[in-house]
DNA sequence: CAGCATATTTATCAGGTGATAAAAAGCCGA
DNA sequence: TCGGCTTTTTATCACCTGATAAATATGCTG
């Protein structure tokens, strides 16, 4: 008799009583991890999914339905976000030797920064990074071999010097740092919520100019160095 | 029911508090705060007390005879991550003009990486960041006040433009870049262990020189449009 | 309209959580 | 040695969590 949370009489949370009608599991599904990841962005993925669930105005045990676990929800957040915002045409891009280095790389930041630098995203990345999941760490090597390798490799053309040699970690580094500069503006805008609206073309400038100043006798050396 | 995974058998070196014991009030309290330190800063702050308690080889209910809640304990491990390890020293090392700017930055660069981009402090950081917490703001908030406002000062007084007009955002940003190219190394290293030991020093220098070339003709057009 | 398939909900479980009260164990002075 | 004070533990509480099974509601098809 008691024991009544949610009684007939008062709703004492805030959705009102919409009515819930079915829908195809595929719609459904879809309804659930587009949610999930707006929830776990937000929460982070120790949020409860009776909450979800109340959000998406629908019973808890329902996920259960579409989904083994919460750890099969989950996954499925990861999947959506880190696959799903990738970018084929950015190895492209950089390697598109039609247009001088440094505006492929203004180009690539900027296209960069509008899939990836948004509070979604971010955060994702940043939960699941803090858990140590190896799905960040094979993100990591991904951003490595398709983004940065590449930025290395174009650097050695611009500069004269031989792409045979197998790119160094100290090459690496420094266009690491570049890449770094950017996705701290990420970080300030949707981490620290301090900076109301950075400026990425600045910053992208700022980096890029860096790193096509700083790294060319760096690397000239390391690879003359190397080659003797 | 001999629970003694630590006997009492000889092991007279520095180690004699293995017998769990009595202790002063104030030096359990400081023993469990440094744990909590370690523990949260792995686990995020979700993690149960538990398994601190396991951790720290006592009972759980004790936890609660020296903090009120766990929320007290958690904002005590605030405290100790965030004030404890700010160097006064650091806005000093920045405006002492005997050395030149450059070698300043560096050195307090130094300094910082040392102080601030271990694994502890990125994680505590990047787990009350997700959070939102207003500890996290007032800290940021503090690095502005304290560490970039001044460096944008020194930057005027290096190019010979007066510091009577307050420094812009856009003068901010500029220092934030440099600031953010140092922070991306603690995150590659801690958050991401992606990168097994990042050199400091080539960031520093990379981020520093980017700044002292990039930054003043910017400034000195907007100092200059705005005296205008 | 009836009958059926299934999307969705209600009721519930076992286990874990922060937190509290009472019992136990350790320490120190007489 | 004993008594008393304080630290620590044991035994709990109410609540919340992920997850399951049975009951219900919905919409389609004949």
């Amino acid at each position: 008799m008691g024991c009544s949370e949610l009684s007939a009489t008062g709703k004492p949370k805030s959705e009102p009583p919409k009515r819930i009608s079915r829908l195809e599991p595929e719609k459904r599904k879809k309804l659930l991890v587009e949610k999930a990841v707006e929830f776990f962005s937000e929460e982070g993925f120790e949020a409860g999914t009776r909450e979800l669930a109340r959000r998406l105005g629908v019973s808890q045990p329902l996920i259960y339905r579409y989904f083994d676990s919460k750890d099969d929800l989950v996954n499925e957040v990861y999947r959506k976000v880190y696959v799903s915002q990738w970018n084929d045409a950015w190895t492209a891009t950089i390697c598109d030797r039609q247009l001088p280095l440094r505006a492929r790389l203004l180009d690539f930041y900027e296209s960069y920064s509008q899939a990836i630098f948004n509070r979604r995203w971010m955060r994702i990345f940043f939960f699941a990074g803090l858990r140590g999941l190896d799905i960040n760490t094979r993100y990591i090597g991904r951003v490595g071999e398709l983004i940065i390798k590449p930025i290395c490799g174009e650097l050695r053309h611009e500069i004269g010097l031989s792409r045979d040699m197998p790119i160094t970690d100290a090459e690496m580094e420094l266009a690491w740092i570049m890449h770094g500069t950017m996705f701290y503006q990420g970080i300030r805008e949707h981490i620290y919520c301090t900076a109301r609206s950075v400026d990425y073309s600045l910053t992208a400038t700022c980096a890029v100019d860096m790193y096509l100043t700083t790294a060319p006798p760096i690397v000239r050396e390391i690879v003359e160095k190397a080659s003797r």
